[in-house]
DNA sequence: TCCAAGAGACTTTTT
DNA sequence: GTCTCTTGGA
């Protein structure tokens, strides 16, 4: 009985199982990539639940994005299903009749996923200040109460801006908002307050910054806001500060777990020790009894110090917990180091790279996989050319393996700014793709200001908020309206809400646009009516159609206003989707999902598409084929890190996390110049990180990827697309897309007639439709809309277009 | 008060 | 090259 309660352990290895199996006191997982970390963190939580008998309520799981707190969730549903499945009806979950598999997935979700915290530290210590921020006291006697709004980095410089040009008077090209944003975010994150800047501070530079950091605090309170960092910040105080607060959290949250510990910072690390061992020092702390904290990380994959994460944490977790023993699998330390992910190849080249670092905890990964493909090194011309063989790797790559499909593929630069060049030639050769990162869906200005109305809603003190909203869409309140009214509210210190929903006072002061501003009174009045008996996605209409907001955007009519609808439709959705996948949804947590969410989190794994995003994206993350691209000193390692050693080898580290994502397929590019932005080009060299993978595991066909070499490669991409397509593969969409860009050679059409409706492939942007004709015979011009961009006016006769069939 | 045109900054990585 | 902010005119 005992044993077919344990069979879902069985696949373990030994070291996993060793981890999965700790029970309670402090355990540190040195995971290796690709060891199976995930897996060793969902079985443990399925073991705490199933053989434990754990409550799932007392479980607290920190991972690092919430698209892994998604994963996670769904994993252990699936494992939980699995294991009831087996010791109830002696079979697999899976094989269960439907209606019984939705019935005890629906039961595992009620009883235990629900229960179970799990989220980024930010989300989940947000969580806990909508209990308890009310019994938060602050050091300066400010307060704030549980509908604060989370700002988030834009918001926050924005505040900034203020500060400094409104309150000091200061020149913000002078003193940049943005630095001094980020002074300020770097002293919350050592727990420092105003006057501890000031009193310390060098220079007149550093007393300025406490002022502003003072102001920011100030405002941050009036508007009941809280920053990023004081997401963290605020509980810590709250838990050192409070006794009461503290036990409550310490007796509630017995077991803790922590994903990609390496990348956590001092303030997240005070937070795990406050709850884990009620404030004593873990050293001294002997209550162990039913308690446990388990982190899984691995140093050679830090890469966010710029953030304040601090991989010594890690290193520093078994002195720090009381374990002296410094050796493999001691009583507080398990290493992971069995790679079940890469071929050897690619095991070997990370392996050789990293031990270049000198800050480490030693492991290496050991392969589990054959050998594999040699790696593929490409130098090219510049960017353009880098781009364009990729591209055509990618297709030949594509056409020559049946099994393969584009999202089993992915491209990953330094920075953001290098996936333009790339989607150019994506775009060019009609491959689909998606970029991860760079603008945030939350952070399009049509979203930011429909969240605007929503946060208004909840948290009224809320004026960043109001004012983004006040004139959109346009009321006729204009820039001296708003600076009375702001004056007004800051002299005599209500909030701006509070001010202009008095109607006499609006009367005295608003003027001319009096009239703009009772209106917008009365349309938050009657939103707010709606408030309570509203779903989130019922609200978001309301404002749509209520506000105007809508309405303009059509009488707009420009492709602009277009795409801004259907990324409000798109808000609607996820507000839907928020509330399918949530159990307490509303307004308010809506707000805080939004507000925490990354662009990461909305990847859609679903559709068949290569994947672009920057290597800090990738983390944690897995693809068959990996392209690393823009390997050159100063970009890879990027120019701001080569004279100091702690930042190279963080550069290093990032490089091993993106060798590690590949599993069968590895190819690295470097150009020999480069274009930086809009202008020059510059010369580049070879990143210090290729001369530190052994040649032996290279392929080369260095100097090949000239301009003559790459039409080579063009004219047999297009001999091997003849060939494939006039077999018998079937031809969807993007096939013909590519067949009919190949013909593009042949020049444009001349004496065909184009109507609306019409399909046509143009060389640059691929596959098209025409949406209007303007005139008539030799003289038309047509708009055609493309994917992924505005329509475009072309003059068919000279356009390098292909009229297409009807499909 | 609103809009269009021009200047200027931007490139490290993000919860 | 592209996004944001400022400026000046209607």
């Amino acid at each position: 009985m005992d044993n077919n309660k344990n069979s879902f352990l069985d696949g373990l290895n030994e070291a996993q199982s060793l981890a999965v199996n700790h029970h309670t006191g402090p355990l540190l997982v040195v995971a290796g990539a690709g060891s199976g970390k995930t897996r060793a963190l969902t079985y443990r939580i399925a073991n705490l639940i199933a053989v434990k008998k754990v409550d799932p309520g007392e479980i607290l799981a920190v991972t690092f994005t919430n698209k892994a707190a998604l994963e996670m969730k769904e994993r252990l549903e699936i494992l939980m299903a699995d294991i009831l499945s087996i010791s109830q009806f002696g079979q697999p979950w899976k094989t269960l009749p439907f209606v019984e598999q939705r019935q005890l997935r629906k039961r595992i979700y009620e009883n235990i996923t629900k229960e179970l915290w799990i989220g980024t530290f930010h989300a989940l210590f947000a969580r806990l200040l909508r209990f308890d921020i009310e019994k938060f006291k602050d050091p300066e006697g400010l307060r704030w109460t549980k509908q604060f709004s989370i700002y988030d980095e834009s918001d926050a410089q924005t505040l900034i801006k203020e500060i400094i040009t409104q309150d000091l008077q200061m020149d913000p090209k002078r003193f940049e908002p943005k630095k001094v944003r980020w002074a300020i975010s770097n002293a919350k994150n050592q727990g420092l307050l105003p006057k501890d800047l000031e009193e310390n501070a060098e220079g007149q530079r550093g007393k300025l910054i406490g002022q502003v950091y003072q102001l920011y605090r100030k405002s941050l309170a009036a508007n009941n806001a809280l920053d990023f960092d004081d997401l963290l910040l605020f509980p810590v105080q709250l838990l050192q500060q409070n006794q009461d607060v503290r036990s409550y959290w310490h007796k509630r949250f017995r077991h803790i777990l922590v994903d990609e510990y390496q990348d956590t910072n001092w303030t997240q690390y005070e937070l795990l020790k406050l709850l884990i061992t009620n404030g004593i020092n873990p050293v001294s702390f002997n209550d162990w009894d039913n308690r446990s904290i388990f982190v899984v990380g691995d140093a050679d994959q830090s890469i966010y110090s710029f953030r304040a994460a601090d991989f010594r944490i890690l290193m520093g977790f078994q002195k720090d917990f009381g374990d002296k023993g410094r050796e493999d699998n001691t009583s507080t330390m398990v290493k992971l180091e069995e790679n079940y992910r890469s071929t050897s190849n690619i095991l070997e080249a990370a392996n050789s790279l990293i031990s270049n670092n000198t800050e480490r905890i030693e492991k290496v990964l050991l392969a589990t996989r054959s050998e594999g493909e040699l790696i593929t090194l490409t130098r090219c011309d510049d960017e353009i050319h880098e781009a364009e063989a990729l591209v055509l790797r990618m297709r030949k790559l594509e056409a020559e393996n049946e099994s393969l499909n584009w999202r089993d593929i992915a491209v990953l630069y330094r920075t953001n700014a290098q996936s333009r060049a790339i989607e150019e030639s994506l775009v060019r050769w009609g491959v689909p793709y998606v970029v991860v990162g760079g603008l945030r869906f939350y952070d399009r200005r049509e979203i930011k200001d429909v969240l605007a109305y929503l946060r208004l809603l909840i948290n009224p003190s809320d004026s960043v908020s109001l004012l983004r909203i006040l004139n959109v869409p346009k009321r006729g309140i204009g820039k001296t309206t708003i600076q009375r009214i702001s004056d007004a509210s800051t002299q005599l210190g209500i909030p701006l809400w509070d001010l202009i929903s008095d109607e006499e006072a609006v009367r005295s002061l608003g003027g001319r646009s009096a009239k703009g501003l009772i209106q917008f009174c009365e349309l938050i009045n009657l939103l707010m009516r709606n408030l309570n008996t509203s779903k989130p996605s019922e609200l978001i209409q309301l404002i749509l159609e209520k506000s105007g907001y809508l309405s303009h955007l059509i009488a707009n009519a420009t492709d602009e206003s277009e795409e801004r609808r259907r990324n409000l439709q798109e808000l609607v959705n996820a507000a839907l989707q928020f509330e399918e996948e949530s159990e307490d949804f509303n307004v308010e947590t809506f707000l805080a999902s939004a507000a925490l969410a990354s662009d990461a989190d909305s990847k859609d794994t679903a559709s068949d598409r290569i994947t672009l995003m920057t290597l800090h994206s990738s983390k944690g993350l897995e693809f068959p084929v990996v392209w690393l691209v823009g390997m050159e000193q100063g970009l890879f390692p990027s120019y701001r890190s080569l004279d100091t050693p702690a930042s190279l080898e963080e550069e290093r580290r990032l490089c091993y996390v993106g060798l590690t994502r590949a599993k069968e397929r590895l190819y690295l590019s470097h150009a020999n110049e480069r274009r930086m932005w809009g202008g020059m080009r510059e010369p580049a060299l070879p990143s210090l990180f290729l001369s530190e993978i052994p040649e032996n595991l290279l392929q080369g066909d260095i100097g090949l990827i000239s301009g003559a070499a790459l039409r080579r490669e063009k004219r047999l991409d297009r001999l091997t697309r003849l060939d494939r397509n006039s077999t018998n593969r079937s031809l969807n969409s993007f096939n013909i897309a590519s067949n009919a860009v190949r013909k593009k050679h042949s020049g444009p059409t001349p004496g065909k007639s184009w109507k609306v409706g019409d399909k046509l492939i143009h060389s640059n942007f691929g596959l098209g439709e025409i949406t209007h004709t303007f005139g008539s015979g030799e003289k038309i011009s047509i708009a055609v809309k493309f994917a992924g961009m505005g329509p475009k006016i072309l003059d068919p006769r000279l356009a390098p277009i292909e009229p297409l069939g009807k499909d």
